[in-house]
DNA sequence: ACCTGAACACCGTTCAAGT
DNA sequence: ACCTGAACACCGTTCAAGT
């Protein structure tokens, strides 16, 4: 205990200011939305010159990236609980996935669409970000796969099945999120969540009683499609 | 033919602000995106001060109303001539409605951002905005409807079931948009379109294979939810 | 090494003044 | 009635200068 942080007001230097900016920015995303989101106001509220922030981020997308990285932390971490509180069988585990996720996006609705909107352009060329991003859409995929090898879910491959379940929960969660459907009871929330997730089950139940179509059906290449996040 | 529009460099009356500012709207978000778009860039590409769309519309926020509803026109009509062009019968028609949302949102991404997008607050202040895109979600809402007159679709409540179809394919769309899903290729969006409508057409079946689950099922009210759109 | 202050080129919005 | 020009309070970003 002979080293401390200089705390109070040292003169200039910050203890951990990239930290603190996180910090700062994922409260002010909470409280003001993504519109209300200013460098210049967060290097304020850390209590820096609007030009300090620029030591540590690149700019302002790259803030923003730090933000949606927490973000996916947040979100695998809710979805990994969900396998350890639940039965991991098929059915309701896959429910359960989809409700969480969807109750993520109503609960922190600046900061899902931080995560997936067009505020970061390209989030491939942030690493870090990438990485986690990526591997909460691999426990969906795994979900799935591990519902393939039980044979409650049809075969196939397994990303272009999880693709489709991502679709739809990631819908209604933008829906909600954008006010285009105004529901605001959390019972409701996932009574909706509930039901499409349980739609989508039946599609992804069994292969026998599907219309057959020309062409490009599920069973199909569809190989060159790459996941972003 | 005795009156005509005042033409070429008229002093400064322009002949139809209101109408133009709206279509130079329409190209500068389809060349430079939404971030791109500025009221003061719009006002210079329509050859007028920054301070005159004022007088047309009440702030920016308005004008990206006037955006969204011809957007919203645009997507509707494709969505009427998939009704006339196909068979209307449900499995085909249900997929050929998805497959143009899905199509439309990728052809035009900015468009369909400022539709759906955080930008316009509360859609429902715009009369005429929210008179068209509710007419387009009706358009969905009657697929269902037919497709259970017909018995081809489970009965319940057509809207809680056109909510699970569009976020469905909203889903896909926002996330082909975003660049989450790195596709490029139309014939692979059309076929990971007609992946999605088939599998969810598959839940909308029939009631009968259902998983009973305790609770929030489909059948039960979610009477107070409402449709912004 | 880390931060500040002034500066630049932009915004959205308002308002008196022009025709 | 419709538009302009100047003004205000903001942005993001850069850069010489400070400690």
């Amino acid at each position: 205990m002979f080293k401390r942080a200089t705390k109070g007001r040292s003169s200039y230097h910050h203890g951990d200011l990239h930290r603190a900016l996180i910090e700062v920015a994922l409260r002010l995303i909470a409280e003001e939305g993504a519109s209300g989101f200013t460098l210049r106001e967060v290097a304020r509220r850390a209590g820096v010159s609007h030009a300090a922030p620029y030591r540590h981020f690149a700019d302002k997308m790259a803030l923003l990236a730090a933000v949606a990285e927490e973000g996916f932390r947040a979100l695998r971490q809710r979805m990994l609980e969900v396998g350890i509180r639940m039965p991991v069988e098929p059915p309701a585990h896959f429910r359960a996935l989809g409700v969480e996720y969807v109750r993520f996006a109503v609960e922190h609705p600046a900061h899902f669409r931080v995560m997936f909107g067009p505020d970061i352009i390209d989030p491939t060329i942030y690493p870090t970000l990438h990485e986690v991003s990526h591997g909460t859409f691999t426990l969906l995929i795994e979900a799935i796969a591990a519902g393939q090898q039980a044979q409650a879910i049809r075969p196939g491959e397994s990303w272009a099945l999880a693709l489709a379940a991502w679709a739809q929960v990631h819908g209604l969660a933008t829906l909600l999120v954008d006010h285009c459907v105004a529901v605001t009871d959390p019972a409701q929330v996932v009574a909706l969540a509930e039901q499409a997730t349980d739609m989508l089950y039946e599609g992804l139940r069994s292969e026998g009683t599907r219309h057959k179509v020309k062409g490009t059906g599920v069973g199909e290449p569809l190989a060159e499609a790459k996941i972003a996040y």
